[in-house]
DNA sequence: TCTGGGGTCCTAGGACCC
DNA sequence: TCTGGGGTCCTAGGACCC
């Protein structure tokens, strides 16, 4: 599937959050400054060279950089600034394969004739983005998804950098092994324990000894991107395979009370992005992670796909219930719910029959479990499964429950 | 008050079926 | 009594990416 010229674009969008309030808040311009909630999500160009790096604790960022701006993310504005970026790909071509909210891949291959070389394509979309939604976008351009990657990565920041075909391997064989998708710092590491440094290390390795030290998965994986041997085609259409919210729990002992109303906000939120996504889902897992950083999960695949609260709520307080013990002995930090399994909503009976509870009898249902756990973020939805679902039963008393 | 929050893919063992 | 081979699904966990 690879074709022969360099015609697969990857555009990503620089430090695309912090651009967006460097972009709307002018007095944030040319300083060092990030945008972030307890670690830095993005850094702008300033504060990275003092050492800012995405995930890095603010506090840590701060050390390193003691005047750094912070702000609280705005994800709305990063949404539509996304999807006017995605407009212009959009009108670039028919091939765009998104990869996440501030980048994708771009097949022009077809376009040649039409509208001009993949340069010159690259070269008008940067402008465009520019001009039109006041960001910065980098663009590579090669023959594979992969290689174009790595050339956006290494154009940064501000960049286009073409990737002709035969001068791949003289490109590629220089870089360090993490620029390889899918070796990230264990992976790293244990090439690193060989000797193994960069991507022309791994060439010269061969396959099997590099399945050896990595297995046959990764092995044969880094070894063909190593040669750049990626026949992956840009693909469009594709939809998320699972959905999910998580929860920092911040350091202080939670109840299992907290924790179960904690869960039924988590319940509430993913069930109702499933619904507006109109898709129903079947494996739900649980994910949890203590004070020591240790992680945990427990899932549970149900019979059939479903879109209902109720039923979502019931199996993940199972879940929660099983883990008691554990998580009350070791402080539990992040509380986590994927719903995955997913498939189209028409693909089962959507609306379960409503138990003809009154309005007012909802209400103060919801009271009551507003009143018991201090919460005011559950909406009638929770308790509804949707439009007509079933009704959520009260959770049980704390002390009951013992 | 301080270690987001959203994802994807792979592996391995056990259960179960033919 | 001994013992196939292949396949799918589920659960748990690990690594990685943005």
């Amino acid at each position: 599937m690879c074709s022969v010229s360099a015609s697969i674009l990857h555009a990503d969008l620089d430090a695309f959050y912090a651009s967006v309030e460097q972009r709307d808040r002018p007095a944030l311009r040319g300083r060092a400054m990030a945008v972030g909630r307890g670690v830095i999500l993005a850094a702008s160009y300033e504060a990275r060279a003092l050492g800012v790096r995405t995930a890095m604790p603010i506090r840590t960022a701060r050390e390193l950089c003691p005047g750094l701006i912070t702000v609280e993310p705005r994800m709305d504005s990063y949404t539509e600034a996304s999807r006017r970026v995605f407009e212009i790909f959009d009108d670039t071509t028919p091939l765009v394969e998104p990869i996440s909210i501030d980048e994708a891949f771009l097949d022009v291959s077809g376009l040649g004739r039409l509208v001009g070389s993949p340069e010159m394509i690259a070269s008008e979309l940067r402008r465009r983005v520019a001009a039109d939604v006041g960001l910065v976008i980098s663009v590579g351009v090669a023959r594979t998804k992969f290689l174009a990657k790595v050339a956006s990565g290494v154009s940064k920041p501000d960049g286009l950098l073409i990737v002709e075909p035969d001068g791949e391997l003289d490109f590629l064989h220089p870089l360090p092994v993490g620029r390889l998708w899918g070796v990230g710092p264990k992976t790293a590491e244990r090439l690193a324990e060989k000797g193994i440094v960069t991507v022309g290390d791994v060439a010269i390795l061969g396959e099997g000894p590099l399945v050896a030290i990595l297995g046959t998965g990764s092995g044969r994986h880094i070894h063909a991107l190593a040669h750049n041997r990626d026949p992956r085609p840009v693909v469009t259409g594709k939809r998320r395979s699972s959905i999910g919210s998580q929860r920092a729990l911040g350091r202080r002992a939670r109840s299992f009370a907290e924790l179960e109303t904690i869960l039924l906000e988590l319940v509430d939120r993913v069930s109702r992005r499933l619904r507006n996504g109109h898709r129903v889902g079947r494996t739900l897992t649980l994910r949890f992670r203590f004070g020591d950083f240790s992680r945990d999960t427990r899932s549970h695949t149900l019979s059939e796909a479903t879109g209902s609260t109720a039923t979502f709520l019931d199996v993940s307080r199972r879940l929660l219930a099983l883990r008691r013990d554990e998580i009350e002995q070791r402080k539990l930090t992040l509380l986590g719910l994927t719903i995955a399994n997913l498939s189209p909503a028409d693909a089962v009976q959507q609306s379960l029959p409503f138990d003809g509870r009154s309005a007012r009898q909802l209400d103060e249902t919801l009271d009551a479990v507003r009143d018991r756990y201090g919460t005011s973020s559950i909406g009638r939805a929770a308790l509804l499964g949707g439009d007509a679902g079933p009704r959520i039963p009260l959770l049980p008393d704390p002390v009951e429950a013992r």
